[in-house]
DNA sequence: CGCTCTCTTGAGCCACGTCAAAGGGTGTGG
DNA sequence: CCACACCCTTTGACGTGGCTCAAGAGAGCG
């Protein structure tokens, strides 16, 4: 659906669908800074939107004031098709966003009047819905080892890198964030990154660039197996030393 | 939206908006008894949903078995509002379920040509985007006791009970329901239950009907105070007895 | 070069998961 | 009507994974 040139960019390569762009064609192309919120929870949900280029992520405060970040909206996918009158949360900007937005009445008029309806269906990008059923499955991987395992195999996918040795993630959020996404706190998540990096699974050119080494690894951690992963201050295979051999 | 009688039946107190009536009237009603799916995860997402009466779980299978429960689905609340093609999730009947069915295209093509489509958008009952909202606000309060209270004031607030001294809370869905849907074992929920009851917040008249017995403390649990808990095994305010009180 | 902010690493402790057993409610068959 | 079996819930004992508190290591910036 999108890809990522070697040079970084994010680029729409196919069109998801015909129907979807003729909406979005011709509106003007909103910027945000990093940094810059596109709507507050509590704002009148108006609008559907569809980013081009950037990562959002949508958080709420909880009311003794910590964050739960609730998804991510990558480029390519859309954001604001809920029904509901006011936005559930606070849409902000991760990197340097760019969008285009459509009132959300003309938005399902245009697609309930399109021909190729049931095809729209099927083409159609990633959403805030999906955002937030990834996030639960997320959640209820239990260990934090899978959690940031399969954190990373999910950006991995959504930026449209392909998981095989050598490739390289990017992640643009903070420890922060990933931390408030995944229900961890900062010192778990970099640990599990650490224990992963100590395990040859990945390796770290910098904090937010991850160069995976063992995909096949990676994969098996996010689906439960980290019995495979040795904690970082094992030493290796101390079984009982054999004190007095023979008795 | 929807209240509850005296006599525990479920019913539509006044239509939430006479448009999405129009949608769904005429339709023949539905019933699935307790267990049977409305559907499966990977079906043709081609219908939405609107619940008359009684309670859907909505739950996604993990690789290895482990269950997640993405939400619940109460009565007056829609259900199959994805563009996606495909349910993300199965969604099967806790209690008695009554339902009424209506294509997708149909349904969009009707709410967008609506003339009071600004209204309906604002009165429109909720539905699992926002389940899944629902359900990360609670996984991400960190400690168990919070999850278990805000799941009881979630439950309360969805069947229309008011939380005050008195009222009752009917947990139609099991434990193992409540765990796969906090994040928690089963042995941890009852813990917790067990707990609120202790300390008086709760009482149980079984372990599905809940009475509320100090409402602000409970709110007070969900939002994060829970260290206004005594936790459940403590000698009353066991101080250092005091020994050798001169020095 | 010093300041700040983020990330990493370490040590200790507690909440929650695991394993195990007992309690209670419901249905079925004698 | 009771006896038994089954299932769900509750309670207990124990071990451990992740949180807390704290300090150190880089990286960006004036």
């Amino acid at each position: 659906m999108h890809t990522i040139t070697s040079a970084g960019q994010m680029k729409m390569v196919k069109a998801h669908d015909e129907a979807l762009d003729t909406i979005f064609a011709g509106r003007s192309i909103e910027t945000f800074q990093a940094g810059r919120a596109v709507f507050w929870e509590g704002d009148a949900a108006d609008d559907v939107f569809l980013v081009t280029q950037g990562l959002l992520r949508l958080y709420r405060l909880l009311p003794d004031g910590r964050r739960v970040v609730l998804g991510f909206i990558f480029a390519g996918d859309m954001l604001g098709l809920s029904l509901q009158d006011e936005y559930l949360f606070t849409a902000e900007a991760v990197s340097h966003v760019r969008l285009v937005r459509v009132s959300k009445s003309q938005f399902y008029g245009r697609i309930s009047q399109s021909p190729q309806f049931g095809a729209m269906l099927t083409a159609h990008p990633r959403d805030e819905m999906c955002a937030a059923q990834d996030q639960m499955m997320l959640l209820l991987r239990r260990a934090a080892d899978e959690r940031v395992a399969a954190f990373l195999l999910f950006v991995a996918e959504h930026t449209g890198r392909a998981v095989e040795k050598g490739s390289e993630i990017l992640l643009c959020m903070s420890r922060t964030d990933m931390a408030d996404y995944l229900g961890l706190t900062i010192e778990t998540v970099s640990r599990c990154m650490s224990k992963l990096r100590a395990n040859g699974v990945i390796s770290l050119e910098s904090s937010a660039r991850v160069r995976v080494e063992k995909p096949q690894m990676l994969e098996q951690v996010a689906s439960g197996d980290d019995d495979i992963l040795v904690p970082m201050m094992a030493k290796p295979a101390r079984r009982p030393v054999a004190v007095l051999q023979a008795a």
